[in-house]
DNA sequence: ATGAAAGCGCTAACAC
DNA sequence: GTGTTAGCGCTTTCAT
């Protein structure tokens, strides 16, 4: 009996309906994955490895790319499909909304970022520690006109690296020579190099604050102010992307764990969907500092 | 009383289920997006804007990652989940399952590949033209020891670019000077341009199959060769990924028309979700070199 | 062992 | 207008 329903399925070419068992059973086996861009190489390899590592969990992917200032309402959508779990790249929501889910029992956690106040878990790289050491790097290498070049001044972990950067510079009893805002984009980061080296002081070193404006801002500083780096100019930055170790660049910058960070968000995630009562967690990983070519290197065996 | 419900509806935090209505009507507005890897930069910017587009559509995305090898089974897993279309990305599936889809009337896209004996539709650029188009660039730059660098060998894009190529050397009359295989891997460039150096022989210029190993190729030609690009070696490649205008690299290549392939693969999709019989298309896009500093400039104003 | 029935949350069709 | 009902395809339970 069992096998000639089974042959006969086969035969018909039978299919199970997922959207029909998520239905009555409760578990869709869907988790939300909202994306803000994707044009920072560092997020399409978050999101690869995290949609492989899900599949391989049994989980399938539902993937949003939010428009700027209305990611509320596409997590009103993502909630429609029942999904299990939201994971936000890059991204975050109101914390209306975080309430909303927490109410719900869906776990959201944000990845590379984090809002204290809000219900939602969170995954990030110890972005402060990051910024503390570059800012100690710099100075140990000698600099003394160190600027900042600021990512999106609302996330977090612009904050975080700016805070401890502004730490580090305090520690080696320096000042910040100057400050930019690049917003994270390529052409912001090459208007904020511009603006630097506007006056007669230029800075001897920048930190930007990550890896794909670092990018923007080495063209800027070789091809249209014929600088040299790291000779005239030393540039450190934050993410460790793959272009980071191309010849053309040879970034020293500060390693996200990305795998880590992933792994992290998968088991939060998976932990919370079978808690009744979800309870917020928050992990924070060590980054570390990968030397490379476009800062100098600190010339004392200095104390740290 | 309509009111009252909807107050009510409110009050209680009531959002519709969108499984449920899946369910009944059919209409599961889901779209699976099949991705094999994101490394290349060409696909994350193809994956978001594909996703935007198609959420303003009202369509919501399944993303998946193929393994290599199974990306049949993959397939399975998603004909499960009702979705109303798929979209291939630099992938491709067995004949037998694309029978399988079309017997479903689920229609299928391939972006960036075609298979000539599949029922699923297709979206590319003229790649055969574009390399054709790159071989008369190269022989009227006054190059003769010309090489190619090959992609996957089992990829379309790969195949067309290298017949293009291969046509428009002989229309030249001049032959190609060596091959070899970089599988669009990263390492499997950096390998093949040292193959090709490895020789008394070397080539004075290289058509590299795509963007991404040609990064990989201009290093080591720089890096570990000593060379200089163009001065010694032209590199032409294809894609126009946002890092060929990198003042790094300054990479002549030919663009793919991404923006209107993309709305190629929505229209087709749209088009055929609302036919009773699905019929395939096939849709060519032209595609245009991008002249920047990597190779050297046609000398006499050659005819084309 | 096999069969029958109820119900997940919705929509469409048909009543009142 | 307002209400009721059947059914999408599955799983779970209960009866045979």
């Amino acid at each position: 009996m069992r096998e000639k329903v089974l042959k006969a399925a086969a035969e018909l070419g039978y299919r199970p309906n997922a959207l029909a068992r998520a239905m009555n059973s409760g578990k869709s086996r869907l988790i939300a994955l909202l994306v803000a861009y994707l044009d920072n190489q560092f997020y399409p390899i978050v999101l690869e490895q995290l949609s492989r590592k899900l599949q391989r969990h049994g989980y399938h992917v539902l993937l949003f790319m939010t428009e700027p200032g209305k990611q509320d309402e596409v997590v009103e959508q993502i909630m429609q499909y029942q999904v299990e779990g939201i994971v936000m790249v890059s991204a975050t929501l109101s914390s209306s909304l975080a309430r909303e889910c927490a109410r719900t029992g869906v776990p959201v956690v944000l990845f590379n970022r984090y809002v204290s106040s809000s219900p939602a878990s969170s995954v990030t790289s110890d972005n402060v520690e990051g910024g503390r050491q570059i800012a100690h790097f710099l100075v140990d290498g000698g600099h003394r006109r160190i600027a900042f070049i600021a990512g999106a001044e609302d996330s977090s972990t612009n904050r975080d690296r700016e805070a401890g950067f502004n730490k580090g510079m305090a520690e080696r009893g320096v000042p910040v020579f100057a400050r930019a805002v690049g917003a994270y984009t390529f052409e912001g980061a090459a208007e904020a190099t511009r603006a630097l080296f506007r006056g007669s002081e230029r800075p001897d070193a920048i930190f930007v604050a990550n890896d794909h404006m670092a990018f923007s801002v080495m063209d800027v500083i070789r091809d249209e102010l014929n600088l040299r780096i790291p000779d005239d100019v030393s540039i450190v930055a934050y993410d460790d992307v793959p272009e980071s170790s191309w010849k053309g660049y040879k970034l020293t910058t500060v390693a996200q764990p990305g795998e880590a960070m992933i792994d992290a968000t998968i088991e939060i995630l998976l932990a919370q969907i079978n808690e009744e009562v979800v309870r917020r967690r928050s992990v924070v990983l060590p980054s570390r500092l990968v030397v490379r070519a476009s800062a100098k290197l600190p010339v004392t065996s200095a104390p740290d």
